[in-house]
RNA sequence: GGGCGCAUAGCUCAGCGGUGCAGAGCACCUGCCUUACAAGCAGGGGGUCGGAGGUUCGAAUCCUCCUGCGCCCACCA
């Protein structure tokens, strides 16, 4: 190359700031990569595709610290995969989330005084549709902030053209294959939000409460029965008592009629073997309207439903002279009358179970109602087959229990929600009472071809449109080159609070409409929470928003740090100076590399170590970076991000800048330099593109400061994946172990005597072995000077004598270091006792070991001999340090 | 009521089915601006690995029980 354009390439790498500056590249960087169209990989024929669809972000407001770990795992497989030459496609998008962005933006309306019904259904919908875009714009612009390398051309979002015309198909093909049915049942009611809740939306909390133990008196006078009940203002709707068919104490009264209190209803009493003989009384009130259990035993015996609440939650007509009362309200106004009428038995505190909203937390109420339902059963066979068959796995292993369970016990789904924000259900009736579902709005009835027709007015569960996601945003229902491409995903990452609500329905609807499972591989992360443990939320005030730490410490600081902190599975705690860690990382990182750069001369040409001119320090770090290779790659295979992301930074940090920059210094002029420059320059090389994909901006900037000869490509992106180029030498990394042991001994020697670093020190090392010896004969100079001891070392019987301490680094090597008058008798004296203290305490468990028969002859011999090795070297230890002692009491 | 997870240094956690494994990061102490990096370097203190048993030549690591947290599921009125 030009010597005009080395010098140029030296300058700029001199000209590097000695601090990592993010903000002056990440933007730049990441416009680049989706100009150059890496994010959007081509279907049709082509390397093989590897496939992550993104759990789609709500658009209900920004992205948090859960959002960001998500993501940047996921692309952190995806830039792994790309790197290895597959056709790697990451499709974003974002959820309507149906109650929750209708939640936001009627709270946005409630501030200015209206109400959705002010405004009515067209107006109210457009004013969620603004909010959908202003929202849905940030999620992506916080994304591409935090470098993912999402295909921004395939972004969809729940409930555009394409994505609602899956949801009408997968609609209309479960309604004529009859696993859609409408059904009056007791649904989980929110009061406030007007709506219908699935199961897996009612959240369970356990809260204290009262059982309160009512008289109802037996029409014929003869007596009375008592039941409990927790939900008194319910008691206005009962039409009958269960009790259990064997239990004695009842058996009389089975047939004959109770009264209702207050209301006077006549209530037959019934057998049926739900009822718990041993709770309460024994004897439970029927309220078929408004709880699960007794909506099905008034189904058995033929019991009147009588709905005493409204939509709102106050008392309907129904509930006679209560009518109009909130239910809690009427709770005590019932109360009261019970008490009054002396039927009130007992109140008992309790702790039980109550449902609440998950969006809201108000109180669910079990409502009868006609809703929407899926058959679940039959889909579920085959998402549980696949888990069985090997099909798919989830990691870590654990949660694939509790999915198989949910699935085994599932219920059916309740899809129908009573809000005007997402899908409208493609049900119409026509005046004649023909229900008929279809797929384009109809104009006639395809019955009667009556043109009065009505749609259903309720919209479908935010989780209909969602599970159809892995081949909704491919293009399904058509055939598309990009579905025949990409479908089916590899791997889909999420957490599991979605487990049910969206994994195991994905898989449901896979089978269903595609007849094959969505995915491959699931992957669970864990819950970003604060330093307490906390779950980081708006209310708590404890979140730490991504888009600031990425403004302080760039994006590569956060998702470094995001990966490095948990197992996969396991929640995190962080705190906001947590994200030093990652800065810290992508600083040395920055500067190891300035290192490297600015020590390449001019007209210096890279090239492949020549690996029969390295020296032990070279082989010891390829072999490190071979190591370093084959863990991360196990790592991620494994999907252990982490146990990936500490390789890299234990390579980088602990063995590259510590030690082998380090070592290369003193070397860098000698005859070997250039030699020792590739081996920088290969390690380095190898090292960002291990890096890449958890710290894509500061590993690509690096990148394309390298020499060109040196990289096969000019984005980092494009680069080929490492793999181990069979750099084993097992015996330099013994060597150099000794040399580290050596250097770390004397440095140690020197702290404690608190030798300032300006005094140089002379040293000598004693080795038995001829092998160490040579070792250390060879690098003696490195050594001194890496021990900041003088500019020579000598390696022969270490010296006794005044103003000397030293250190046996292990049985067959001694390092001693004259520091002269900075010696301190006395506390060299006390040193060593601790020191021989500690070498006699394992000299004594190795002997106490091999002393013991059943040990030696029922361990391994292997083992063994190793006790033996290490109690024939603890022994010289001690022998070396009592020597020196008695050198010290010669004085 | 079932099921699961976690309890290792002051804090957050590794230790992936046993024998030089008692570790990392942060925090702390000491000394250093040693020309890549003070967002750094070198050195150091600190833990009977929650408790009790058991298996084994050997257990933080396997088994049982207990205690304390956390999560999930479940219709007990």
């Amino acid at each position: 190359m030009p010597e005009t354009d080395a010098r140029r390439r030296v300058q700029a790498a001199a000209a590097l700031p000695p601090r990592f500056d993010p903000s002056t590249l990440e933007a730049r960087l990441y416009a680049e990569w989706r100009e150059r169209g890496y994010f959007h990989p081509a279907s049709g024929d082509g390397p093989e595709p590897y496939t992550i669809v993104i759990p789609p972000p709500n658009v209900t407001g920004v992205l948090h610290m859960g959002h960001a770990l998500n993501n940047t795992l996921q692309d952190v497989l995806i830039r792994r995969e790309r790197m290895r030459g597959r056709r790697a496609l990451y499709l974003p998008g974002t959820d309507h989330a149906g109650i929750a962005t209708q939640n936001v933006v009627e709270r946005e309306l409630a501030e200015e005084g209206l109400s959705r019904q002010d405004l009515g259904r067209e107006a109210f919908l457009a004013r969620v549709w603004a909010w959908k875009e202003k929202y849905g714009d940030e999620i992506y612009d916080q994304l591409m902030r935090l470098g993912v390398s999402c295909d921004w051309e395939r972004a969809r979002f729940t409930m555009d053209e394409g994505l609602s015309r899956a949801v009408r198909e997968v609609f209309v093909r479960l309604f004529d294959d009859d696993l859609i049915y409408r059904g009056q049942y007791i649904i989980n009611w929110c009061p406030r939000c007007g709506t219908a809740l699935s199961d897996e939306e009612a959240e369970k909390e356990e809260q204290a409460g009262r059982l309160y133990t009512v008289r109802y008196p037996l029409a014929d006078g003869s007596g009375h029965v008592e039941v409990a009940t927790t939900r008194p203002e319910t008691i206005l709707g009962d039409t009958g008592i269960a009790v259990h068919p064997d239990d004695e104490r009842y058996r009389a009264l089975v047939g004959s009629t109770a009264i209702l209190p207050l209301i006077g209803r006549e209530l037959p009493i019934v057998a049926d073997a739900f009822v718990d003989r041993e709770f309460g009384t024994g004897a439970v009130k029927i309220t078929p309207a408004h709880d699960p259990d007794d909506f099905w035993v008034g189904e058995r015996h033929g019991l009147p439903r009588v709905n005493v609440l409204n939509p709102d939650a106050t008392m309907s007509e129904a509930a006679g002279p209560y009518a109009g009362l909130d239910r809690f309200a009427a709770r005590e106004v019932v109360l009261d009358a019970l008490r009054e009428a002396g039927l009130l038995v007992s109140v008992e505190e309790i702790r039980h179970a109550v449902g609440r909203c998950y969006r809201c937390d108000t109180v669910v109420e079990p409502y009868l109602s006609d809703q929407w339902f899926v058959r679940m059963k039959p889909l579920a066979g085959p998402a549980l087959a696949a888990l069985e068959e090997g099909k798919l796995s989830i990691t870590p292993p654990r949660w694939e229990k509790v999915y198989a369970h949910w699935l085994e016990s599932v219920r059916d789904w309740c899809i129908s929600r009573q809000i005007w924000w997402g899908h409208r259900i493609p049900v119409w009736t026509c005046a004649d009472g023909h229900v008929f579902a279809a797929r384009e709005d109809p104009d006639r009835c395809p019955e009667c071809g009556s043109e009065s027709l009505e749609q259903d007015p309720d919209v479908l569960d935010t989780w209909f449109s969602s599970w159809l996601w892995p081949f909704s945003t491919l293009g399904w229902p058509d055939e598309t080159e990009d579905l025949a491409t990409f479908y089916p995903t590899n791997t889909l990452v999420t957490a599991s609070e979605i487990l049910f609500f969206w994994v195991a329905r994905m898989v449901m609807a896979g089978y269903y409409c595609m007849g094959e499972n969505p995915f491959r591989d699931v992957i669970i992360n864990g819950t970003v929470r604060d330093a307490q443990g906390r779950r980081m939320s708006k209310s708590l005030g404890n979140g730490i928003d991504p888009r600031e730490v990425i403004e302080e410490h760039g994006a590569d600081a956060l998702r470094f740090t995001l990966v490095a902190s948990a197992p996969t599975g396991t929640d995190i705690h962080l705190a906001p100076e947590d994200f030093r860690l990652g800065r810290n990382f992508a600083n040395k990182l920055w500067n190891a590399s300035r290192y490297v750069l600015m020590n390449l001369a001019a007209g210096f040409e890279a090239g492949a170590p020549d690996e029969t001119a390295l020296d032990p320090p070279d082989r010891w770090i390829l072999h490190r970076l071979d190591e370093t290779t084959t863990a991360v790659e196990r790592a991620l295979v494994a999907f252990r991000m982490n146990d990936a992301a500490q390789s890299i930074y234990d390579f980088l940090w602990h063995d590259y800048c510590d030690w082998y920059i380090e070592w290369s210094k003193p070397r860098l002029d000698g005859v070997r330099g250039d030699d020792v420059r590739n081996v920088l320059l290969t390690a380095l090389e190898r090292s960002l593109r291990l890096l890449h994909p958890f710290m894509p901006f500061v590993t690509e900037e690096l990148w394309r400061q390298l020499p060109p000869g040196l990289r096969e490509t000019d984005s980092i992106m494009i680069a080929a994946w490492p793999e181990p180029e069979g750099w084993s030498f097992p015996e330099e990394s013994a060597s150099m172990m000794l040399l580290k042991e050596v250097i770390g001994a004397a440095r140690a020697l020197r702290a404690q005597y608190d030798v300032p670093p300006s005094r140089r020190a002379p040293m000598t090392v004693a080795a038995e072995s001829a092998v160490d010896r040579a070792t250390l004969e060879r690098f003696a100079s490195d050594v001194a000077r890496l021990a900041s001891a003088s500019e020579a070392l000598v390696v022969d019987r270490a010296p006794r004598g005044d103003g000397i301490v030293g250190q046996v680094v292990r049985g067959g090597v001694e390092v001693a270091v004259r520091l002269a008058d900075l010696v301190d008798v006395d506390r060299e004296r006390e040193r060593l006792a601790s020191e021989i203290a500690g070498v006699e305490r394992l000299l004594a468990s190795a002997r106490a070991k091999l002393g013991d028969e059943r040990f030696v002859s029922r361990a391994p011999a292997e083992v063994v001999a190793r006790e033996r090795e290490k109690a024939a070297d603890l022994e010289r230890s001690l022998e070396r340090l009592g020597e020196l002692r008695a050198s010290l009491e010669e004085r």
